[in-house]
DNA sequence: CAAACTATTCAGC
DNA sequence: GCTGAATAGTTTG
């Protein structure tokens, strides 16, 4: 466990329902511009990856990059997630 | 400490 | 749209 990689977690986790953020923003976000790359490093090795939305990080351009349970689940799930969203706003 | 690896991103064609 | 190269941190020896 390194200190970037708390970072890392707490930025994921911070990551909104629904809302879908890229490696370079979460990199950005924990105070590595430019180690996006150590982002995703660090999410596929990082110890807990079930409580970690790795699914809500993705490449760009709506483009998922790898998962656990695989990259097409995980864009199925970013469609999911959008569809949860709009639950919840049209929850009514 | 150094080398190798990686769930990426940017640039060129 | 696809291929190749670069970057930055983690992990392992």
């Amino acid at each position: 466990m390194t200190p970037f990689a708390k970072k890392v977690y707490r930025v994921v986790l911070s990551i909104p329902l629904g809302q879908v953020r890229t490696y370079k923003w979460v990199a950005q976000k924990a105070g590595r511009p430019g180690a996006w790359r150590a982002v995703g490093t660090i999410l596929n090795k990082n110890p807990f990856p079930v409580i970690i939305p790795c699914h809500r990080v993705i490449k760009s351009n709506n483009i998922s990059g790898g998962y656990v349970f695989g990259k097409k689940r995980k864009k199925e799930l970013l469609g999911l997630e959008g569809r949860i969203k709009e639950c919840l706003a049209n929850r009514k």
